[in-house]
DNA sequence: CTCTTACGCTACGACCCGTAGCGTAACTGG
DNA sequence: CCAGTTACGCTACGGGTCGTAGCGTAAGAG
């Protein structure tokens, strides 16, 4: 395998030659996100989507060296909309960033491209690193950001290094990921049942008081 | 598109003609799930289970209409294996099933195939339904005998259908399954990392005691 | 023994893959 | 202004997979 380009980001500044056109990268991305809409991910063919791009198959190679990395990428940005805004208690915290993951997830172009990816990966270790370091590492942020100000609020106990039984809090935050991000991921695309604002309370609720406080 | 075969387990008794090979049928299952181990899903094609089962090709397109199908009926007895033994109490059998659960997604058949066939369900009506039939709604059974077990056992609340503020039975247990089944496919395939006993000890006190719990 | 269905085999057109080769376009440094 | 370098669009190609059709044969039902 000659050495391909590593993505697609990187400007190359100071480099002789004609330079990447940006244009093409954007109508790129686009035209794959809109062709998981249509035709979903098995029958998605990168002549089809340099087709709608308006640009040549050839472009698309010089990119990226297949069908799951261009995906990762068109789709990846999409994640980056996610915001934590404060809402004046941990409940209604978890609740917000509960509906827009949802409402992300609600999307076609993501339902469809995120499993078949993540499915892909396992059999791809370059592809794993590719969609955690574009997607699952970035979206930590949110967790951290909510267990921080829930700790200032007092509504969380403070990090505490020795304390016994007490988890370390990089594992806090990976388990605590882990139950938020798969459970919408399964309601969404497993029970393929609409994450609303009733199911995110009843989630919140689970999340705060344990199964004993769902009565 | 000629009506075809249904699913491969009808054994259409009392029917004239050659019946369908049962030996054929367990060769090809088996050899699905022995290709995928060995290429992944992307890579698996029709002709290569044939010849590793000893079949026709036309002998699979007999049974099943495509990939899809294929390997959801490949899959869909491996979740049978899951029990929910009693341990006594309610902890230790979310411990128990979610360790189950987490060496089943940990086996490389079970992964690679099981999201590829969701992420091709979100454009597939057919194929979603006959995964929740197959392999998702019998699952649940283990979740309705944990809950019942430990109701009688004065652990949870029984179920108070005119209780304010309460959930209706059916949604909780749709929302707790939600919850654990995609904690644990969260974990194995996106952060791939284990399901071991430590992490499904602080798993279950998350889900009893909620986030103040986790210290 | 006949009817019906399943099986293995071969062959086929259609489609997609990923690459090579060409002429042309765009930008850099002397 | 002029080489040098890189990107682009286009065409063409061998190789692989798909899903189907057609054939002769095998195996139960009545």
């Amino acid at each position: 395998m000659v050495a391909r380009m590593p993505d697609s980001t990187s400007p190359r500044k100071g480099r002789p030659g004609r330079p990447r056109s940006a244009e093409a990268d954007r109508a790129i991305l686009d035209a794959t996100r809109a062709a998981l809409v249509d035709v979903g991910w098995g029958k998605l063919t990168m002549g089809e989507v340099a087709a709608r791009a308006g640009v040549a198959k050839t472009t698309l190679y010089r990119r990226w060296a297949n069908k799951n990395e261009l995906v990762v990428d068109a789709v990846a940005v999409l994640f980056d909309e996610l915001e934590l805004p404060d809402r004046g208690c941990l409940k209604a915290d978890i609740e917000g960033v509960v509906l827009q993951f949802g409402a992300l997830l609600a999307r076609p172009e993501t339902k469809t491209a995120l499993m078949a990816v993540v499915a892909e990966s396992t059999t791809d270790d370059a592809l794993r690193e590719r969609i955690r370091s574009a997607i699952v590492d970035r979206q930590k942020r949110l967790v951290v950001l909510g267990r921080e100000r829930a700790q200032q609020r007092g509504e969380l106990p403070p990090d505490s290094p020795g304390t016994e039984g007490a988890l370390a809090a990089g594992q806090a935050i990976g388990l605590i990921f882990d139950v938020i991000a798969g459970a919408i991921i399964h309601r969404t695309l497993v029970s393929s049942e609409p994450v609303d604002p009733a199911w995110a309370q009843n989630f919140a609720t689970l999340l705060l008081t344990g199964l004993v406080g769902l009565g």
